[in-house]
DNA sequence: TTGGACTTACGAAGGTCTTAGTATCTACTC
DNA sequence: GAGTAGATACTAAGACCTTCGTAAGTCCAA
């Protein structure tokens, strides 16, 4: 009896907040499993273990992770990089709400985020090596 | 008998997708009426002139925009300026992705967004006013 | 092998979002 | 004042999200 099946019939491409709360949990710990999840949650988060169990199944189904039996439990790894959902996440961003030109998007963060001079000097460098590097 | 009033318990912070859609055509448009924004909208976008007219009626339940009787059709008129919302959505963005930290995400525009080298200089130009800004 | 502790699968309730139809209202024209 | 065109108010369906309880499965120990 085929059990822990079900497509779903349109991609999906976004996690929503609770997703992203368990994401985030699992890209810190690099994999674990719904209990291990759950211990890393505020304790005043207080969501039952079934609903975190369910969360991950979902999550699963979505390809978000992917899970493997180990002993008696399910171990759920992120099957999308941090790095790549953040830099899917800014592109649509821009797209939505900056008109497409990202550019805005930097400067809206760098004026009105407060922004301390190190890490604003930090990204000059990196604008510094990035512009060098289209030189050559 | 008291009609369009109903207020919500809970404050709303974000707009949803169609929220968004509509509150783009309204910030190009400054202000305007159902039709007016059902004008905006990719023609193959098909939406029926009663949903426009729940949406804006339910952003202003809202307050993502306020109305105004002109003649016998209602005029729209954002609440929140595009700046102040780009600014708060780089804020929460910044918190539930990016660990808190606005330097990771500019770092992640920089290095893989597909910016043209004169944003990149635009960028760069502004972070040098900034920085100077600091030092006076 | 029976019990107990823990795990997974499923279903459902309650909420929001998107969409659109129907009914009501309004203002203008004849 | 009645008719009509167009606008607004309300309701509701269907989808998805979040949460959790219940039932069923699994493994180990006594």
């Amino acid at each position: 009896m085929a059990v822990r099946s079900m497509r779903q019939k349109k991609k999906v491409e976004f996690l929503t907040e609770v997703e992203l709360e368990f994401m985030t949990e699992l890209w810190a710990l690099g994999e674990g499993s719904v209990r291990d999840v759950l211990a890393q949650l505020a304790p005043e988060r207080n969501l039952a273990y079934t609903s975190a169990a369910t969360i991950l199944r979902i999550m699963e189904q979505k390809n978000f992770v992917t899970s493997e039996k180990r002993g008696k439990t399910f171990v759920y790894k992120p099957m999308l990089a941090k790095d790549a959902y953040q830099s899917k996440t800014l592109r649509n961003l821009s797209d939505k709400l900056f008109d497409g030109t990202p550019a805005t998007m930097v400067a809206r963060l760098v004026s009105d985020q407060g922004m301390s001079e190190e890490a604003l000097e930090e990204i000059r460098a990196l604008l510094d090596r990035r512009l060098k590097d289209n030189d050559s």
